[in-house]
DNA sequence: ATAAAATACTTAGCTATCTAAGTCTGATCG
DNA sequence: CGATCAGACTTAGATAGCTAAGTATTTTAT
């Protein structure tokens, strides 16, 4: 009887997991993107960036992968990365079809100039939160997106009843 | 010691709660996406007609405030809403500036299709989680919120250093 | 009573994301 | 070898969010 519920019944944001990341996920953007604006970056930058320090030359189908974004997204944000001179993009010559991305000294420099911030930010949306709490948070988020994950994929499959 | 820590360490994406939870958010609107898009409706009207479900008749201000999206945001939904006759605005007798919304049958007859999505991916989203983890995880999340919110608007006031 | 401040909504314009469809390059298979 | 298929990137166009600045209305304070 406990796992029968009414799916008509009202899901109060207060409870609902989606609203609830949504949420923060919002607040999380705005902490970010009130640091960058200081130093004239767009908040969209910061993950490729990210991504780069860890694995620099790195194609572009793969920096939208780590950053769970899809290719056109990439695109558009490393043609803008790329304009304000953070990056460069060098086609592969062994295969023509692949884009490398390096970043330039003044990408990697702002490695520096970031890391902090996102420290600080970490740092303060954990304030009053156990470590243990934190920990277990982070798994369920990871278990999450990975369950929904395969739902959307087994959506986009499905002949749409 | 345990406190002090190296702000220019690098902090893996997998162990960046802003990380993950910006992922998670991802994942959930893409499936809500998947659903919504059936009945040919995008996914940014979900939020307004659930907070009119609980609330019909607020104003613009109170729903983007339920919602956490600032006011021009709520101001395009809404006319976009309205445009495929799911709200109605009327302009307030009393106090003239304020402008109520009130959902339309269609808007009202909605939610008995969308709600049981809602159930749906959250039950998804939550499998193989102890309901236990689940509290943990929704605490910490509006803790985050709270933290963060407080931080942006300090950083809002703060004379730029 | 009226000038100033605050409130609610709107407009304008930018950013980041998506899907769908297109181009070019490389791999596979008859 | 050549046709077809697959992969990586790009383009086009839509959606959803933001900030900054503007308009109309009400409240507050001299």
């Amino acid at each position: 009887m406990a796992e029968i519920h009414d799916t008509m019944a009202d899901l109060p944001a207060d409870r609902s997991l989606g609203f609830q990341v949504r949420r923060c996920h919002r607040a999380f953007d705005r902490a970010l993107n009130a640091y960058l604006s200081r130093e004239g970056l767009a908040s969209g930058f910061w993950y490729f960036l990210r991504a780069l320090w860890q694995e620099n030359g790195a194609t572009q189908k793969r920096l939208a992968q780590l950053n769970n974004v899809t290719e056109p997204t990439a695109v558009t944000m490393l043609r803008a990365m790329d304009r304000l001179g953070l990056i460069e993009r060098v086609r592969n010559a062994e295969d023509r079809r692949k884009m490398n991305v390096f970043l330039t000294p003044r990408g990697e420099a702002l490695k520096g100039e970031l890391m902090p911030y996102a420290h600080r930010i970490n740092a303060v949306a954990a304030e009053g939160v156990s470590q243990r709490d934190l920990e277990t948070c982070l798994r369920v988020l990871k278990k999450m997106s990975e369950n929904l994950a395969a739902e959307t994929a087994r959506l986009a499959d499905e002949p749409l009843r």
